[in-house]
RNA sequence: GGACGUGUGCCCGAGUGGCUAAAGGGGACGGGCUGUAAACCCGUUGGCGAGAGCCUUAGCAGGUUCGAAUCCUGCCGCGUCCA
């Protein structure tokens, strides 16, 4: 690698980072045209990845691109404490099978984003070196760091600050962090924002291991879909790696206007200069760069085709007014032969027992709201049987349709 | 271990013997307006019932009362202070 080969790697990795510890460290690094041990962790209690898990997944896959390894530390040993950055209640312990289930899911979602080649790639759990610790050697790792050092932690002083409980366990769960980073000799950690303090005690952790510390470099927490809390799987406020080109259509689409920049940079490669030209409202329609957007967003785990295909089909049963047109893809369900009688069936009985509602309270309100279609006609009465006839579609609200069979 | 508090619907939060299925806000959902954005407006937000209406619910278990989410007792959870 030539030094400009070094420079303009620098540039690239450095794109979008919150804040690397330090930028200056990594182009020496860099410099020295070996091959580096990049580290992330991953927290085996949830497998389901969101665009959220992609930002930095997407940094990792450029390490990679440049010719470094990534290297995946599956948490199952640290999850049985749970990152207190999460200040979740304590967690049940995973048995093996789940963990392997769960890595397993996590693995195959993570493909989309990350380059799998074995000389790319090492995967590896901390349960390996944890697991056989005696308290010895514990004691000695947590002589490495003081108590007050560990209270300075974010979520830790607020929580003092608030005199809300702090297990002792909690404290920890840094360190053991930490000592993963000494144990695969990691070169550089990523992580979000909220791993600062835990990803810069591994430095601490390598110095006094005699190890050159790992270079930190803290990605931005994408926001949700509701454009204002971090994009999680539990606040619905998500947009899943998994999910259907549709689905990942609509939901891009219906992001706030003011998140559109973030979302450019973070999860496409388009240029600065690009994205600042489709965020400006002058130069483009909004709703078109949003479209783009989404399109950018939907072939990295699709196709460009699929993408294509979705903003179609989205012009088509959004676009103008209230919308006519019919998804490409209408999942189907098998009336139970039961709520049919004379080709007749009542609109409660069927959005009960297709779904749609949990009750028929619920059905006989969202009826009375005139929020019930059936082939695109308001049904007006929650209780009068209506003819159905197989075929047809009905819908819930703007965007949720079945196509009704009858055997 | 002791003292004092506190526990309400998805969340926050009022109520402090009947008019309370329970104010208000948030969220969510539906409708309107739009670019299915934001903002804004309207509506809905325990169950059963075609309906009148009936039923279940206020940490848990009992009790007082014609009647309790509201008073009493015990238990449990949480919090603050003291040891």
């Amino acid at each position: 690698m030539t030094d400009k080969h070094v420079s303009s790697s620098l540039n690239l990795l450095l794109r979008g980072a919150d804040t690397v510890y330090s930028a200056d460290e990594l182009a020496v690094r860099l410099g020295k045209k070996k091959q580096l041990r990049v580290k992330i962790g991953l927290d085996p209690t949830a497998p389901d990845l969101t665009l959220g898990h992609a930002v930095v997944l997407r940094k990792l896959r450029q390490f990679q691109d440049c010719g470094h390894k990534a290297v995946l530390i599956i948490g199952d040993y640290t999850a049985m404490i749970g990152d207190p950055t999460g200040r979740t209640k304590s967690r049940p312990v995973l048995s093996e099978d789940e963990v392997d289930a769960n890595a397993k899911t996590y693995l195959d979602q993570a493909g989309k984003i990350i380059d799998m080649s074995v000389d790319k790639l090492e995967v590896r759990r901390n349960s390996e070196w944890l697991k056989p610790l005696q308290l010895k050697d514990i004691l000695k790792l947590m002589a490495q760091m003081t108590v007050a050092r560990m209270l300075e932690r974010d979520t830790f002083a607020k929580r003092q600050a608030q005199k809300k409980e702090i297990h002792m366990h909690e404290l920890l769960y840094p360190l053991m962090q930490a000592y993963d980073s000494v144990m695969i000799e990691s070169d550089v950690e990523l992580g979000g924002t909220d791993q600062t303090f835990n990803n810069l005690c591994g430095r601490d952790l390598q110095r006094n291991a005699g190890q050159l510390p790992q270079i930190v470099m803290v990605m931005p927490i994408l926001v949700g879909t509701d454009g204002v809390q971090k994009m999680s799987k539990s606040l619905g406020n998500y947009i899943g790696i998994t999910d259907t080109p549709t689905d990942m259509f609509g939901k891009t689409m219906r992001i706030p206007d003011e998140l559109m920049a973030n979302y450019y940079e973070l999860l496409t490669d388009l240029c600065e200069d690009e994205v600042a030209s489709l965020v400006d409202a002058a130069q483009c329609n909004p709703r078109d760069s949003k479209e783009r957007l989404a399109k950018e967003i939907i072939r990295q785990y699709h196709s460009a085709d699929v993408a294509d295909k979705a903003a179609e089909e989205f012009r088509r049963v959004h676009g103008g007014g209230g919308g006519q047109g019919l998804p490409d893809d209408i999942e189907e369900w098998q009336i139970p032969v039961n709520l049919m009688s004379d080709g007749r069936a009542t609109p409660v009985d069927l959005l009960v027992s297709c779904g749609f509602e949990q009750s028929r309270g619920e059905a006989r309100r969202i009826v009375a709201e005139r929020g019930i279609r059936l082939n695109g006609k308001v049904i007006e009465e929650a209780t009068q049987p209506i003819e159905i006839k197989n075929g047809d579609v009905l819908q819930r609200g703007k965007r949720r349709f079945l196509r009704l069979v009858i055997s």
